[in-house]
DNA sequence: GTTT
DNA sequence: TTTGACG
DNA sequence: AAACCGTTCAAA
């Protein structure tokens, strides 16, 4: 991502405003499926603000300009002028009383959602990392409904990853490791193709996880999952499925994840494995808007449930009129228009 | 919450 | 069978 | 007022 010039203090209002609004949302997730909406509403308004390249000031105090601006309607905009005028937003500080503020953070691990969390301090009274810790030695996680060996095990690893901090890997440590795993897999009897796609096909700075997918014939996939969760760099398996399976790796704890398709599926698979999910969510919608839906396995028509397209990236974008597009673009923002 |  | 998580 | 992406899969 191009370094956004020198205009990190004029823009700082906005980085701020983001960054309350992702909380925001954030404890709407966690409020449950009531807020949902408000919680995708915040979420969209911060993406908004973190895309802008002029400062938010500009608008001043006028609620129609602001209200202009996507995802951000009256109700974002009054609170966009609070926060300027007095460096605050109520409703944020009131969000922050009636939820577990502290926790709300480990909604950003893989593996533990809105409803996790929300059971962990339902059940326990747990309010800050430490209760939470607390808790898990004393074996008080098993008791929970829905808390079984893996899921307890992931909370442990978070607690503690979370303590030496998340960490992202560097995009090129990440294409290293991740190509060496895609080579591996590639030599597997049954394997047709293999190939890296998430976030470190669309070349991001740092990536969370190696994401492999694979294509084959079904008669071999199960075969494959077992040979790639034995393979030599995995320190220990999270999961392990008939399609998929997540892994930790020996060389710094990075995460990999392997999903095996037929081989017709391989665009679609490739291009909802590759995201960005923004990218993935417009095109789905413009899909919806000429009759059409995507999933990971194809494109269908909605009324006859023909199948469209899905076998290439390429396939899928030009049923769309659109050009190809380079992972490195696909990051939900006007890559779409366009075409 | 916003958009249609 | 239900549900949480995913890009 | 109603929609707001869309699905499967693993885990419980």
């Amino acid at each position: 991502m191009p370094q956004v010039l020198s205009s990190t203090t004029i823009l700082q209002h906005n980085k701020e405003l983001a960054h309350i609004f992702r909380q925001m949302s954030d404890c709407y997730k966690y409020l449950g499926p009531d807020e949902r909406f408000r919680a995708i509403a915040y979420d969209t308004a911060s993406k908004t603000l973190s895309n802008m390249t002029e400062p938010i000031d500009i608008y001043g105090h006028d609620i129609k300009k602001l209200d202009e601006l996507k995802g951000v309607g009256e109700r974002i905009a009054g609170k966009i002028i609070e926060y300027i005028d007095t460096g605050r937003i109520q409703t944020f500080e009131k969000l922050k009383q009636q939820v577990p503020f502290a926790l709300l953070e480990l909604m950003d691990v893989e593996g533990i959602g809105p409803a996790t969390v929300r059971t962990l301090h339902d059940a326990l009274q747990v309010n800050t990392r430490d209760d939470l810790i607390h808790a898990v030695e004393q074996g008080k996680l098993s008791a929970i409904k829905g808390f079984g060996e893996k899921k307890i095990n992931t909370l442990m690893k978070v607690l503690k990853l979370d303590k030496q901090e998340n960490k992202r890997m560097p995009l090129q440590l990440a294409e290293r490791i991740g190509n060496e795993l895609v080579r591996f897999v590639e030599k597997m009897p049954g394997v047709v193709q293999a190939s890296l796609a998430g976030s470190a096909r669309r070349k991001k700075e740092t990536v969370g996880d190696i994401d492999i997918i694979v294509t084959a014939e079904r008669r071999n996939w199960k075969k494959i999952i077992r040979r790639f969760v034995q393979l030599p760099q995995v320190k220990k398996v999270l999961a392990s499925g008939e399609t998929k399976a997540s892994v930790i790796l020996t060389e710094n704890d990075v995460q990999a994840d392997i999903r095996i398709v037929h081989p017709d599926e391989y665009g679609a698979a490739l291009l909802y494995f590759t995201g960005s999910k923004e990218h993935n969510i417009q095109l789905r919608s413009m899909a919806k808007r000429k009759g059409c839906k995507i999933n990971e396995y194809g494109v269908y028509d909605v009324h006859t449930n023909k199948r469209l397209a899905g076998e290439t990236e390429e396939g899928i974008y030009r049923l769309f009129n659109l050009p190809y597009i380079d992972p490195v673009k696909r990051l939900g923002k006007d890559e779409l228009q366009a075409g």
